[in-house]
RNA sequence: GCUGCUGUAGCUCAGUGGUAGAGCGCACCCUUGGUAAGGGUGAGGUCGGGAGUUCAAUCCUCCCCAGCAGCACCA
């Protein structure tokens, strides 16, 4: 008897076990009801589903009734497998490490040659050989002596390597796949045959640093994908093509949100449609921070190495500045470069973040106990050298712009702020459509500066708010800034990728070493304490996450484009330039479609665009001052006098806080 | 930054040691069509940039740039 209970976003729960397997439960409840779903526990293992749009969560739940004890196995062995097949068909390879991740495995390899794509065929062909052979697997316990002599005579030094990072002398396990032989945990199945042949796939071949560290041998990582049956393999491959639809960077072209090109690489050139989105956002985020107490400011791009220098910054991420020499000798005849005066050269950086900016604002003028807790916010551009390989759409870019803010306040607001923070986000992110996600909470790291004691009442204020909240936190030991613990908040994105967008932290540093201070009570200059927010993290990284998350489809308030007015005739083009002008009047983005075209090409065209609502025109509409609706995604149209769908698209076309 | 791969028309992609093709899109013409592609004609390309080999390079070699996957990084 196997149980699926479904949770659902009003705290109610369903609870099914009818069926004999998970499988069968899982089919048994309809897709529409599930997918409205916010977490399901199968036979007592818990999911949240990240899944809102419709299609995804029976994949979701596919997936969740092929997860378990059984997947766990067949990965393991398959990464043993490959293992196995690589050294059979190119013996100088050296064997290091091969986990199951999620789905799957990967082996990392060390050869000289590199893998192909081709390689990766002869590799799956000769794994389900291997499988065929329904080879046993046995097990021995070796002492480390023993292992470590074995690996010296087939010459595998990373596996000693491996062995010596083991601490004690405890004895290692050895394992073997019929000859082949592996240091391993375990545990693993009785013999290869158990691993179904059908239901793999060796999905790609990548660098991966020997031990994660970039200054040792770089290795060759072959992933696999692995499930118990070869339906659950179809699912996936399916799931994944669906996700690459979803792609900001492929939405961003079909619906002309923003491109970007080779002369300025990780930098954003934001459309008229994608501008849309991204003002609309800011708009929001304005009202927002208005209304919790926030002053809005605006700080320099370019300033003088000096300031970064006393920041501390220069020093530790000069590398990771654009920096910006200006020769101030220049007369404008005399001005190529290879005239620069070093003398008078000003060296400059983009600002990579605002928080020095933001401390200047503070330091004009002194400032008393009675204007703190002082919030000033900027939706800061900031420009960061990230490196190359890091960029990845505008997800993560090189100029990008925070929704900033720096609180400056006493020790003893600190748990307030950090509550009232937390609340504002947890609106935000609700109103956007992103009712859960997660707080880590990243404590002192042993490379600190500050006494135990001002990091034990920090940390505790910290602690202390998210109880008051009511919410629950991931603890993340050591992982804080060296100078003050942080609370980071993670989205997780509809093809299951986890970013982090709001930040909190505290800092005590800056302000001592940008000589920030106020005038408390007792008529003593102090030091303020300094905590640096974000909401959204970067509109950039934000949109981006907003567009996967919808899959392009966005909220009506957010779409860039949202009705457009097509005539079926040319003869209700007139008419349709009166319906276009009222929807404007009535502060809905609306155009008119007038070309020369059926209603079908424009309503296909309109809906990959993702256009929410078309309103089509013909003789019928312009003679009884009505139009016809069609919703995207819907195949049924309604006739509504153009009075109330104009007032009914103005009420959605407000923004959540307005409403 | 590291490993591997990729770069041909606006997009998706085929192709060749003798200076190039398709579909979609775009322009024009016909068509006035009732909810996801009506028909015809036409215009578009220094084949990412530079150097080399060659009688001849988009194709082969090297360097650079950018993108993709992963790793490392993310104040």
């Amino acid at each position: 008897m196997a149980q699926i209970s479904l949770t659902f976003p009003d705290g109610n729960s369903r609870s099914y076990d009818k069926g004999v397997t998970p499988a069968a439960v899982a089919a048994s409840i309809s897709t529409s009801l599930a997918k409205k779903a916010i977490s399901a526990d199968v036979d007592g293992r818990h999911w949240d589903l990240q899944w809102p749009i419709e299609q995804d969560a029976s994949i979701a739940i596919n997936t969740m009734k092929d997860e378990g004890p059984a997947n766990e196995l067949i990965r393991h062995d398959l990464a043993h497998i490959m293992a196995r097949a690589v050294q059979e068909l190119w013996p100088d390879t050296k064997v290091t490490i091969g986990p199951v991740i999620e789905n799957g495995w990967y082996y990392d390899f060390d050869r000289a040659e590199p893998f192909t794509p081709e390689d990766l065929g002869e590799i799956e062909k000769r794994m389900k050989e291997i499988i065929n052979l329904r080879d046993p697997v046995t097990t021995e316990i070796w002492d480390r002596d023993r292992a470590i002599r074995h690996y010296e005579e087939t010459g595998e030094p990373y596996k000693i390597e491996l062995i010596e990072a083991i601490p004690g002398d405890e004895p290692v396990r050895m394992y073997w796949h019929g000859d082949w032989q592996d240091l391993c945990r375990g545990p693993h199945l009785q013999h290869t045959g158990q691993v179904p042949a059908d239901a793999f796939k060796l999905m790609s071949i990548a660098g991966a640093y020997w031990r994660g560290d970039s200054n040792r041998q770089m290795l060759q990582r072959i992933y696999g994908v692995g499930f118990t049956g070869k339906e659950k393999l179809k699912a996936y491959l399916t799931f994944l093509e669906e996700a690459e639809k979803r792609d900001h960077r492929r939405l961003g072209r079909e619906m002309d949100l923003f491109h970007m090109q080779e002369e300025a690489p990780g930098q954003v050139f934001w459309h008229p449609n994608g501008w849309t989105i991204y003002t609309t956002l800011q708009d929001y985020m304005r009202r927002k921070q208005r209304a919790g107490g926030y002053q809005e400011i605006n700080t320099p791009q370019v300033v003088d190495r000096k300031l970064w220098e006393a920041s501390g910054h220069w020093d530790k991420y000069q590398h990771h500045m654009f920096i910006v020499e200006v020769d101030e000798s220049r007369d404008g005849e005399n001005d190529d470069a290879s005239a620069t005066n070093k003398d008078q050269t000003r060296i400059n950086a983009l600002k990579p973040m605002n928080c020095p900016c933001h401390v200047q604002v503070f330091n004009q003028g002194l400032k008393s106990y009675r204007d703190l807790p002082l919030r000033l916010a900027e939706f800061g551009s900031c420009a960061r050298f990230e490196p190359s390989g890091a960029l990845h759409g505008i997800m993560r870019v090189r100029g990008f712009t925070q929704d900033d803010a720096h609180i400056f306040c006493t020790e003893d607001q600190i748990q307030q702020e950090c509550a009232r923070f937390i609340d504002f986000l947890a609106d935000i992110y609700r109103e956007l459509g992103f009712p859960e996600f997660e707080i880590r909470f990243a404590t002192r790291p042993e490379k600190r500066v500050g006494t135990d004691e001002s990091w034990d009442y920090v940390e505790g204020a910290l602690e202390n708010a998210i109880k008051a909240v009511g919410r629950d936190y991931v603890l993340e030991p050591g992982d804080g800034a060296f100078y003050g613990p942080k609370l980071d908040f993670y989205l997780t994105d509809a093809i299951g990728r986890v970013w982090q967008c709001g930040t909190f932290q505290v800092d005590p540093n800056l302000p001592e070493r940008l000589g920030a201070s106020y005038i408390a009570p007792s008529g003593e200059k102090t030091r303020p304490f300094m905590l640096h927010r974000a909401t959204l993290g970067s509109f950039e990284r934000f949109i981006g996450i907003l567009i996967e998350e919808h899959a392009g489809k966005l909220p009506f308030w957010l779409a860039p484009r949202q009705v457009v007015v097509a005539s079926i005739v040319s003869e209700a083009d007139d008419y349709v330039h009166e319906v276009v002008a009222k929807l404007r009047a009535a502060g809905v983005r609306a155009e008119a479609d007038t070309r020369n075209e059926k209603i079908n090409y424009k309503v296909r065209e309109h809906s990959v665009g993702k256009v929410p609502v078309i309103l089509a025109c013909g003789m019928k509409e312009v003679e009884n001052g009505t139009v016809s609706v069609r919703r995207l995604g819907e195949k049924q149209t309604s006739v509504e006098a153009l009075d109330a769908a104009a007032e009914a698209l103005s009420q959605e076309a407000t923004p959540p806080d307005l409403l």
